[in-house]
DNA sequence: TGAAATAATGTAAACGGTTACAGTAAACGG
DNA sequence: CCGTTTACTGTAACCGTTTACATTATTTCA
């Protein structure tokens, strides 16, 4: 019993203002000149009768959506904020839409990714889902994306816009050791294959190599860059008696590190006098924390703006390849022995 | 020069399978029989070319867009992503697509939301973009909406879901006068029109009424339930020397309570023993502020998936209206001054 | 001044699906 | 055994735009 009232339809317009429809989606569009007096009719018009276009329409026509996709892996890190924000901000002033969509690896099997050349545009890329074969047939095909914290596969080009992680991260560990005389320090890493964790574990392992520490792999625990699993897997680790000894935590990031705190904290560790924590992102909270999170600062907003901005870009056609890089800082706060 | 690959389309399907676009399109929505051997025929097919239904056709075909929008007022709050989280986890089951868009009261003269029913099924409507004469418009012509974090004009009977946000800040309000003797209790109170903030506000005077405090208009700051903002006004207020005395601060949610500590911090106040402070969501990292923050926990999460369920009831004609309201309940942390 | 460019508009064919209508063959019911 | 349902399929109109092509009137300028 639907009755979305009988839209008004550009017809109606163009009858009403005693034009035809070409004039009409001329004017609508300003893709051609229209003259004055037609142009104030059909303004009148409009308003008049809430003229409203249909998109569904228009995109058949026009073979463009002006949407674009985001993708990614979940929703469940407080990260994800500034990244849309940034995000949203560009699609908005482009007067574009903006979908938001999950798809992770373990969807593949079960079902297409949700959003594609179908429904959008081009795709803002941050998710597992899309194996390097995906990637490698939406570019041949044409497919406006950009990959967000995540590079290109060889030979793709596919433009990317990630942060600096291995310099910084190997510099944060080395700070550890080097100035708080950490030598057992746990990782918590993030997802498997996910490039940020990588990296990340390869910062930690040089800085590691860089001071003489053999790398024991007991003192890495998967908490996917989440909060409530980093808390649980670092629960198990230390309700087990006879875990072995530690005396930092980096964390991937600083959601997870909130895990990470609450975990020691239950099980009567001290911040940073038994155990040091050390984080990455700066999220707003991280200052507030307690103790206060040394961590990396990375420009999410601006990764997600830079990101959209490629897209768009690419949408007009105005090649742009290659990987951006933006840098990261070290925050240097309580929670890794620093004074206040 | 854009060569978006001439896709394939249904008619490809159809000829490649030897039967006519109507038996194809009947297959792929399921909504008539379709022999066993022509089905695995097209099965076969699809998959070998690799066959995406166009969504612009079917949108415009079939007047539905299998796309719901969220419009928020902005996107600056940690409080987004669980919301957000949970009306996504619907929308992908329901193999929906999710817009999401902002706008806000100041947008509206200048565009038109971006997001209605020329471009969704429904809309979750978490803005004071729209106002309640665009609501009235919307319900006449049946388009499904429901509210979140905010209720129905009168008479309009658009399905709603909030937290009960009255009685709990009454209730913490009141803790912290008769538990811990505060009684110039400054409110960072929220957008002036939006219903949680305005609810929270009643629930403070009337606990300030219940014990004989005069309200003190001086006391209530802006703090637009963003962390900056609050930051920035208080920090203003403190930083004119003649600033009227307080002893608490109620921020209005989570996420400006960290704006709040901050400007205590760095004006050198100390939490709690010289300003108590409270805060309302029970974000992910309130047990983590120092001190760890005491504040109202709302189920955020269930708030952003019941909403949408009950949009989708509306999208099915299961006549679903009335307003729902979940419970809240406080969690005393340190802020306030109670023990750890 | 006449040919060519430009401005303003209209006509009608897409765009890629859905679905009302119609038809045929097989199964059913009394 | 025959009228009626049911299962399956096809034809073609339609959804509301955009845009290629065509047309006419007006400028431009060599």
């Amino acid at each position: 019993m639907t009755r979305r009232s009988s839209s008004v339809t550009i017809r109606d317009v163009a009858r009403q203002a005693g034009v035809s429809v070409a004039t009409v989606s001329r004017f609508i569009n300003r893709n051609a000149p229209v003259s004055a007096e037609v142009a104030e009719r059909l303004n009148q018009v409009m308003t008049e009768l809430r003229y409203v276009p249909h998109a569904a329409a228009r995109n058949l026509a026009s073979r463009k959506t002006r949407v674009i996709g985001l993708l990614l892996n979940n929703l469940h890190n407080d990260f994800f904020v500034p990244l849309l924000n940034g995000v949203e901000a560009v699609v908005r002033k482009k007067e574009y839409n903006l979908i938001v969509a999950t798809y992770h690896a373990n969807s593949r099997n079960a079902m297409p990714p949700p959003i594609g050349p179908h429904n959008t545009d081009g795709l803002l890329v941050f998710s597992d889902g899309l194996i390097d074969e995906d990637l490698a047939n939406l570019t041949t095909s044409g497919f406006p994306m950009v990959l967000v914290h995540r590079t290109s596969p060889p030979n793709l080009g596919i433009p990317s816009v990630t942060v600096e992680n291995i310099e910084i991260t190997h510099q944060l560990v080395e700070h550890l050791i080097q100035v708080h005389g950490k030598r057992r320090i746990l990782f918590m890493r993030g997802p498997l294959h996910q490039e940020d964790s990588v990296r990340r574990e390869m910062g930690y392992k040089s800085a590691l190599a860089a001071n003489g520490i053999p790398f024991d792999e007991k003192l890495v625990l998967n908490g996917e860059f989440e909060r409530d699993i980093a808390f649980q897997v670092l629960n198990d680790f230390l309700s087990n008696g006879k875990h072995v000894a530690f005396d930092a935590v980096f964390t991937g990031d600083d959601d997870a590190a909130i895990g990470v705190m609450k975990a020691l904290h239950e099980h009567k560790y001290r911040i940073p006098e038994d155990v040091a924590v050390i984080g990455f992102d700066d999220l707003g909270f991280a200052p507030f924390l307690n103790p206060p999170l040394t961590t990396v600062r990375a420009p999410t907003e601006s990764v997600g703006k830079i990101a959209t901005e490629r897209l768009f870009e690419l949408l007009e056609n105005q090649a742009s390849n290659g990987a951006v890089v933006l840098p990261t800082e070290i925050i240097f706060r309580r929670s890794c022995g620093c004074p206040a």
